[in-house]
DNA sequence: GCTCGTCAAAGTGTATACAGTTTTGAATTT
DNA sequence: AAATTCAAAACTGTATACACTTTGACGAGC
């Protein structure tokens, strides 16, 4: 028999797509994806030319993304893509290990069938991009990879508020990464994924937290920022 | 001797102050305070009239607070205040209570005499509200207790992230009380203290995971919303 | 040669204008 | 009387205008 599609695939949340949100995914992405460095100015006139809008919706999109931490507002003088300090990235990563510790938990909680097979086409995905050597669609599947969890317990509130920690942290990797240590987070993503596969809760929730030690460990906090850089294609 | 000031105080932290984040903390203050119900639209022009600014200014609060989950923007048809379901309302609850297990956990770990000394000063504060019947302080100043540890922590994105939950929180309860248990609530933190204060981590996690269900399970889920209000003073 | 002051250019902050959509309500029809 | 239609009013979404602030450069003074 051929294999039908599994009906109990679940489905990857679909974004919204006014205006406003189409400008902050595609500069969360410059960012996230390193193309915009930390200490960039956003000039909201050169964004709106190369949008093709107004400065209005620029500065909305911009006033939204300081929310979310990824640039800084400085009155009267501008937007710049955030370069955040060494104890604001300890703060983050902090609260993303809080989250994701009982994230996990909550998974190993309610795991499924559907939900494990999920989990383990995600890290499939991430394999042939860590073997392709696509350093953008890596860090990218690196990253959903938490998201996905969190989506896949169905909670959305969980996977907004951690989908905002994690581009977070990913522009504090670029600040501060020594070296990429890509494939050993994949590594230790089917490790997280194969204790849940077994229904080992405490040892899913331990894998992940020290996945998250190793991950942060792998920075270096005592290293300076690197320096802007111009402001290059944006899509 | 007169009482000099505690050298090791912790202050509290202070609010930034722009014209556009006035209207924000007005307009949540007002949404938690339960001055506007859930469903009520805000329009612009009238928002921008009460403070004196254009519909510029207002639009860019009303969409901060739709990315707090406090009010619901309806494409060309304007904001409303929250009405959230039942699913987002357990949604809501489940990120607390795994972000304020973690919480309480790490407050635990770095607990200090000045910390637990500030803690207890709040929860004072709670106790006088308490008696004094003031139920808008009164459901202020228990919501600040969380938010406070997040605080005294030190982790300024724990306790802005804490902080939004607790705002959703607050508006959830609006929808779905059944009766307050407000001296209740003040209790419990009375006790989370207690066992910080002895250094019981354990203790403490398993008291403030009781309290958040004992808030959770205090609503009633099985309940319709009630009706949209008019549009009341906004200080 | 360096510092300071002045001024134009660039950019942000807020208000206003205007186009398009939704809502309202009264007149008309059934 | 209830339903339908349609135009006016109200409102949102986006662009533009304008005042104020910052930045950077040029030139005067030391």
């Amino acid at each position: 028999m051929m294999g039908i599609m599994d009906a109990t695939e679940i489905p990857i949340t679909p974004q919204p797509a006014s205006s406003t949100a189409l400008i902050v995914r595609s500069l969360t992405k410059a960012i996230v994806d390193h193309r915009l460095q930390p200490g960039t100015k956003l000039v909201e006139q050169k964004l709106a030319d190369q949008y093709g809008v107004s400065r209005t919706l620029v500065r909305q999109a911009l006033l939204q993304m300081s929310q979310h931490g990824l640039i800084r507002l400085e009155p009267a003088r501008g937007a710049f893509v955030s370069a955040p300090s060494v104890e604001e990235a300890k703060q983050v990563f902090t609260v993303r290990r809080m989250i994701e510790a009982e994230m996990t938990r909550e998974f190993a909680r309610q795991v499924t069938p559907a939900r494990i097979r999920a989990l383990k086409a995600h890290v499939e995905r991430e394999r042939l991009a860590v073997e392709s050597q696509d350093a953008t669609s890596r860090t990218e599947l690196l990253g959903d990879f938490h998201v996905r969890m969190a989506e896949l317990i169905g909670n959305e509130v969980l996977a907004q508020v951690l989908g905002q920690m994690i581009a977070r942290c990913s522009l504090i990797t670029l600040m501060y990464q020594s070296d990429h240590a890509a494939e050993h987070s994949h590594d230790e993503h089917g490790a997280i994924v194969e204790a849940l596969s077994e229904g080992n809760e405490t040892r899913a929730v331990a894998l992940m937290q020290a996945h998250l030690l190793n991950v942060e460990a792998g920075l270096m906090f005592d290293r300076q920022a690197p320096l802007p850089d111009a402001l290059a294609v944006l899509s």
